[in-house]
DNA sequence: TTCTGAGCCAATCACCGTGCTCTGT
DNA sequence: ACAGAGCACGGTGATTGGCTCAGAA
């Protein structure tokens, strides 16, 4: 179970699936939905979009946990906290988004500039 | 029609970003902003009156776990008045 | 030092000014009209938890702030992407905002990875729903009218 | 070393899913 | 024709804290 190998082995999950099981998801679409009406902008939302956005948040928490977990071990602990979260993001550019959630300022100690 | 020039913030080295996202970024903080208001700072205790009160009357056992209510009847006092309403059978504290 | 990408964008200064209300508000603001719970605003705590922990070894602990911390990432993650969809929507002259969009706008972003699982993921989805509908308006017909119908579409990728 | 704080347990009830009607394309 | 919003309802799993000792410090 490595990082290289996390989107390969999604990828060849989705082709075991057979049915799409509308319920019974891990994340409830209803909760889904609400937060994507919080946007102003959003006047309609197909039902198809909640089920994406359930499989593509689980995809999201494992990858952002499985790289926090890196610094875990860097660090040689055995739980995960927020600042090994803020390490992930700040080391990979797909996780920019994430830069007013989790401030820079927030990885403790390690290497820093200046 | 950007604003190239950057106010002088000495000691504010500049953010780089995702170029795909950095536009995006700028109007989510815009859409956060205005709910910003509506947001409570900070996070409560607990989401539900009903389910604190509910877990603070719940049964537990020596260790402070959540026990099954009809089992380990021990609120009676010391004398061994009381009576037990279901024999305990074999359900015992197992450790995992 | 991971600044692979040579186009990437300057973000320094860009604050956005927001409109601070009555600065006296030491106490909770109770007016459940205007106030955000948390449960409008984030997935459930339980849900996230179990998720997190595929990745982190059987005898890994997580931090409770590191739980709250994924459940914003979270909530930030949908409305990134779903911005980006239904201004899509929007510029097609569309009011409903669909997967296609959220595929375009996974890939707009930077979040090729997602594309693919998810197309493939979608299309499954749709299948499941055409197949159902199919299967039930053939019991449906199919007693007044035979013929017609088993429209197994001819797919490929 | 000191001592903080995360996992553990399961019963209620808030909320999620579903079916329906209505509206808009 | 379809497809999603809004509503009511019933089933159900997310929510929840005290104690212990991993493990952060």
């Amino acid at each position: 179970p490595t990082i290289d190998n996390f989107w390969p082995n999604i990828v060849s999950e989705v082709h075991g699936i057979g049915q799409v099981d509308a319920k019974h998801q891990v994340l409830p679409l209803a909760r889904i939905k609400k937060i994507m009406k919080l946007d102003e902008n959003a006047k309609m939302i197909a039902g198809e979009a909640p089920l994406l956005f359930a499989k593509a948040c689980e995809y999201f928490i494992q990858e952002l946990t499985m790289h926090a977990w890196v610094h875990t071990e860097e660090s040689r602990r055995r739980t995960l906290q927020r600042s090994d979260i803020a390490q992930a993001i700040a080391n990979y550019d797909q996780f920019d988004f994430l830069i007013d959630i989790v401030p820079r300022e927030e990885i403790k100690p390690s290497s820093s500039s200046s | 029609s950007e604003d190239e020039s950057s106010k002088g913030e000495a000691d504010e080295e500049p953010l780089y970003v995702n170029a795909k996202q950095y536009k995006r970024i700028l109007i989510r903080r815009q859409a956060r902003a205005k709910l910003e208001s509506r947001i409570p700072k900070e996070r409560c205790k607990y989401l539900h009156e009903s389910r604190h009160r509910h877990a603070m009357n719940r049964a537990r056992g020596e260790g402070g776990r959540f026990h099954s209510a009809q089992e380990k009847g021990d609120q009676s006092g010391p004398d061994g008045g009381g009576g037990m309403p279901m024999a305990p059978s074999s359900m015992t504290l197992s450790r995992g | 030092m991971s600044n692979s990408e040579d186009s990437q964008q300057y973000l320094n200064d860009m604050l956005v000014k927001e409109e601070d209300e009555a600065s006296g508000d030491e106490s909770d603001k109770q007016d459940g009209s205007i106030m955000l719970r948390e449960q409008d605003r984030f997935l459930p705590i339980c849900n996230i938890i179990k998720i997190m922990k595929v990745p982190v070894p059987q005898n890994g602990k997580i931090a409770k702030d590191a739980r709250e911390c994924i459940q914003e990432c979270v909530s930030e993650f949908i409305s990134f992407i779903s911005s980006e969809a239904i201004e899509r929507s929007v510029a097609e002259n569309r009011k409903t905002v669909n997967g296609d969009d959220l595929l375009v706008a996974f890939s707009n972003l930077g979040f090729d990875n997602y594309v693919e699982p998810l197309s493939i993921y979608l299309q499954k989805y749709r299948e499941s729903n055409k197949s159902d509908r199919n299967l039930f308006l053939d019991a449906s017909y199919a007693q007044n009218e035979d013929g017609s119908s088993t429209n197994e579409g001819a797919k490929q990728q």
